[in-house]
Formats: structure tokens, sequence, C-alpha cells
DNA sequence: CAATTCTTGTAGTGATCGTTACACGTATGT
DNA sequence: ACATACGTGTAACGATCACTACAAGAATTG
């Protein structure tokens, strides 16, 4: 199928792709120009749009990659921390840390990029708001099994717990964006932390 | 100065800043167009300049016209309380209640309507990352009257206590906009509230 | 009525948006 | 070397962006 024939790609996918999950980061999706991407990746146009697809399918990918590099401390909390109420305390300390960082755009990506969108980007707002409701549902799931193994009290309502836990998330992501400092966000961890009783 | 001849505007000032006020809380600063705000204001793009100079200048009039309306629960409540605590109790339960109403947009203009930007636009953004920052500062200050009147433990970091309220009140926001209803939203007010004590 | 003044609707401005047609350059396959 | 195949850069596409020039309409003033 793919022929050896041709030019081949002149650039490196995986460094455009970084280029444009900053610029993505920074600026959300539909603040992000392509003639902003396309300076921030070092290619033009048609080269994005060969390796790529769309703007749209550009940001998707980028999000994967977020959640494979910047974001992963979740995916690698969700799956080395077999107690939900440490998981919990793992994500909000963690999130802390990442959220403020002084080399990286501040806050989360998924949080941020698609609040408010034109109507005709509707769908990718609602796709990551799928992904922290999705995220919020595997939190609860998670407390779930603190719930069925008696390691937590039996009337916790564990998707509340993790709504709040995930708001808490969201929250510190916007005030990092808001110039909080990791000792500002510590601060808000350790508050939601205390509220949990983790 | 203002003369009394001329034909005399033809439509009401404040029922046009409500109708903008509805399409920048749904699809956020950068998210509505000229078109679709002069479509439901009811007027033509000349008006709205002669009334309201620019899209930005008719979004901070929008800002204002919010915050003395629908967001107006904050002010009366930081005027009524007396104490810090019960400030922060009340501005978290009737968040609750107000962020997920179903007659109107999901969650806080302030604090959605402009979270990432165009780079031309990034002082609009910064202008309302202020007004939270404010607002949070402001709370820092009701909890300080509390530390000083001996109501709240004397080791208490009364900033860090606004932060995590504010954080936990941007964080409903935006899952009020992601589909939380008011039983969920305050059902994360109360963890808040357990939190700190209130 | 005529003159003045202000707002209105129509219709456009230049700029930028995401996207792509097309020809050139550069590689491989025979 | 020749033919073929693919990515590249240039330069443009129509659509939409925020914004406004302009003339007609509608009110008050003399």
């Amino acid at each position: 199928m793919s022929g050896k024939t041709g030019q081949g790609r002149k650039f490196n996918v995986e460094d455009a792709l970084e280029a444009a999950t900053l610029v993505f980061w920074n600026h959300g999706y539909e603040g992000a120009s392509l003639a902003e991407l396309t300076h921030a990746m070092g290619i033009n146009p048609p080269s994005l749009y060969k390796a790529f697809g769309s703007k749209e399918d550009l940001f998707f990918s980028v999000v994967d990659h977020y959640n494979a590099t910047h974001g992963n401390f979740m995916a690698i909390a969700f799956a080395e921390e077999t107690s939900g109420l440490a998981l919990m305390r793992r994500l909000l300390l963690e999130a802390a840390d990442h959220y403020a960082s002084a080399s990286y755009p501040g806050g989360c990506l998924v949080i941020s990029a698609a609040v408010t969108v034109t109507p005709a980007n509707r769908h990718v707002a609602d796709h990551l708001a799928k992904m922290r409701n999705d995220n919020i549902a595997a939190m609860a799931e998670a407390l779930t099994h603190d719930l069925n193994a008696r390691r937590i009290p039996q009337n916790t309502d564990t998707k509340a717990m993790a709504a709040f836990v995930g708001a808490t998330l969201q929250g510190m992501s916007q005030q990092a964006r808001d110039g909080a400092t990791k000792e500002d966000l510590t601060r808000i961890a350790n508050y939601a932390i205390t509220a949990i009783g983790a």
C-alpha cells in the first residue's frame, strides 16, 4: 500500500506534533490559527494537511499526544494506584506540580483548550467534555473499589467524591493559567485531600 | 451636548445587552461572531457600534451587565454576610443553584467566556483572569476578618482557603457546562464546605 | 414647511480564517 | 537513465471575521 517511491517526508511527525501541542495548549483549539501552527511546526499548510488531515484531526492527534506525554501522569497514577483514595490524593498533588510548570503552558490542555467555541465547533468542545466526564467516571469507579473493599465509609457517595476531585482539578487548571504557583496549587490540593479524608 | 434632535434610538439598550450576554455566555468572547450577536440583539452592526463602541467594548459592558444581574448573587452575598466562613458556604451553595440553571447557559460567564484566546485578544482573557483573582482576594479578605475576630483557627491560611473555594467554584462552573445538575454541583459544594469547616 | 441632527439599513471594506490546486523537487523502481 | 510516485513550496481559493462609508429615514427645531 504505502509505496517506497517519492520524496519522503522531510519533517519529524512527533516533533511537529509536540510543537502543535504547545500552540493548542497556549491558545486553545480556535485560538490557534493555521498560520501560527504551521510556523511553530516548521512546515507549510499542504504538509500539515497531508500528514494530519485537517485542523480538527490535528487537534485530536495533539490531544492523544498530550495524554501520552505531558498529561500521562494521570494514566500512570490510574495504573499504579490500587486504592481509590490514594489515587485521588496522588492525582491532586501531581496535578499541582504539572499544571504550574514554568516551562509549559499552564493548566491542562483537555480542561482548557475548548471551553467556549463557535457553534460550528461545538462537537470539538463536546469531545473534550466527554473526556473530562469519562475521567471523573473512572475516578468514581476506583473509589467504588475502595467502597466494595470496605476501605472507605459505606455511605460514601463515590460519584460525588469523584466529581468533587474533578472540579478541584479543573479549578486548579484555571488558576494555574491565572498565575498560581505550584505552592498555591498544592495548598488547594491539600484542602481537597482533607475533604475526602485521603 | 446630547441634542434632542434626530431619529432617536430604535431599540432598548438593556434588552440588547441581555441578548448579547446570552450569546457571549454560550459561545465565549471569540466564539461569538458579530453576525450572531447582531441577530440575537435584533439590530444591525452600525447600531451596535454606535451604542457600544466595538465588540470588545460590548463584551465588557456585557460583563458588567452580567455581574449586575445573573451573577449578582456573589456581590449580594459579599455585602450581606459578616462571617467569612458563612460567606464561603453561601457562595458555594448558591453557585450550585445558579451555574446549573436550566433556562440559561451553564456556569459563570466570567469563568468561561475567555479561557483560551487568539494572541491578539490576550488582554481580554487577562482582564477576566484579574477579575477572578480579585474575587479570590476579596474572599481571602473576608476570611481574614474571621481570623482577626478569632472565629477560625489562628493558623488558617486564609489566602489558601480562598483559593481553594475559588478553585471549587471554577470547577463547578466547568462541570455545569459539561452537563452537571444542581444536585451534582451541590454535592461538590458540600465537600468543599466540609473541607473548610463552614 | 424647511433645516438640522441623529440613527438606521444596505452594502461593502481589508484582513484573516481553514483549505487546496498546481507545478516543482526529490526520492525510488526498473 | 528513464519513468513513476510522493511530499513540498507558492500562491491562491471562497468564506467569514470585525468593522464602517454612505445615503435614506425619522425625529426635533425654527
